[in-house]
DNA sequence: TATATATTTTGAACATCGTTTAATTTTATC
DNA sequence: GATAAAATTAAACGATGTTCAAAATATATA
């Protein structure tokens, strides 16, 4: 009882990641078993292990490519030069696809490697290239030896703009009536753009 | 094989708390469960049910009395009137509870329920006490009939700071060498401060 | 005090989970 | 066609959350 060539190894890893996304997307993290996967693409939960070394491996493989799309979606957004309104377009292009995908949202964000694991590196070089985008934006109130600095920032805007959508998507912003998570998101980022400019308006000049 | 009035039921809720607090903070979430709880408190899994819904519900409870811990700790920072000393030493007991307990912090903040449940209220009040503590350190910045400008810069606020906590945590913004995550939420919110009051010094004017 | 009732607590069971492994089937090699 | 290698599987293991009838205790009633 066992088969070969039906699929490639590189088939069967795409399929298996189709199948993951698939039922992360309808059932919620909480469905994403060995068991349900397997079933989907036709093979036995152990041919899982053929191609990810548990299922904590395989959430980050997933990750891996909601990250892709995600830093797809966000290449869409054009560039003005105005580092407010292009990292509005982010912030849309970012809010659009937790409002379209909030089940790869939620894993992508929430889900943690058990204790001492770390990251791997090209996840995290995934990470960069998001990050990148945020850079670029913020680019114009650098100057060109500035890039950590520039990083820095970057890190901070989008680590704030998660942790508006994380609290919220969560329910544990929501104390009394409040502001939507866009305005909520807007009032940070021009907010901090317009402390960023301040300091380094002066510090420039 | 049963007991009576060794403990209440006040006292047997006591002792599973601070049996799961324990263990989280040992060896993580993933070490808890009922069995786990159960055995530390001498009883058998089937009673946690008598007083827990289930077991997300008993993470609800324990998250609770972490946010009572965090709130305790929050409240200990003495009050300049300075908004960004103050949202600076809300900061440092923040970053110090962090730093004792990282479990319960990661469990406070990564755990969400399944899908379509929603937090109690005697647990949203609990974060309406936290938030309270940043609108405090915020409210020389505003006017007194703007409470509720006042409550959401806070929450910006607490959400900015948490994601950068968060995101660090998990190894999701350890992109290259970068600055220390203090000096990343010091920058978050002087440049937050420094733009909110720009706005608002205008407005008030 | 003896009996009846109500309340806790439990052990055992159920379905499911991640993961491992020996056995089986297929493919590739000679 | 026989042999070796590789992929796939079924079955099993231990552990999980949760339920529930039975058992044990406490309380109320007579």
């Amino acid at each position: 009882m066992a088969r070969r060539s039906d699929h490639t190894r590189e088939e069967l890893y795409d399929l298996a990641m189709e199948a993951a996304r698939a039922t992360v997307e309808a059932d919620g993290y909480r469905a994403l078993t060995a068991r349900n996967v397997a079933e989907a693409i036709g093979y036995s939960p152990g041919t899982l292990y053929n191609l990810f070394e548990n299922l904590d491996d395989m959430i980050v493989h997933l990750n891996g490519r909601t990250l892709e799309a995600l830093h797809e979606r966000l290449s869409a957004a054009a560039r003005t030069g105005d580092p407010a309104a292009d990292l509005m377009a982010l912030l849309d292009g970012y809010l659009g696809y937790l409002g379209d995908h909030p089940n790869l949202w939620s894993l992508l964000f929430d889900y943690s490697l058990p204790e001492g694991r770390d990251l791997p590196d090209w996840y995290v070089r995934k990470v960069g290239l998001v990050m990148g985008l945020v850079e670029a934006a913020l680019a114009p109130l650098f100057g060109p030896g500035e890039s950590e600095d520039r990083g820095n920032a970057a890190r901070i805007v989008w680590a704030g703009l998660h942790g508006i959508c994380s609290l919220n998507d969560t329910g544990k912003l929501r104390v009394v009536a409040t502001q939507p998570v866009r305005a909520m998101a807007e009032t940070l980022v021009t907010h901090f753009v317009t402390g960023l400019g301040a300091v380094r308006g002066g510090r420039r000049s």
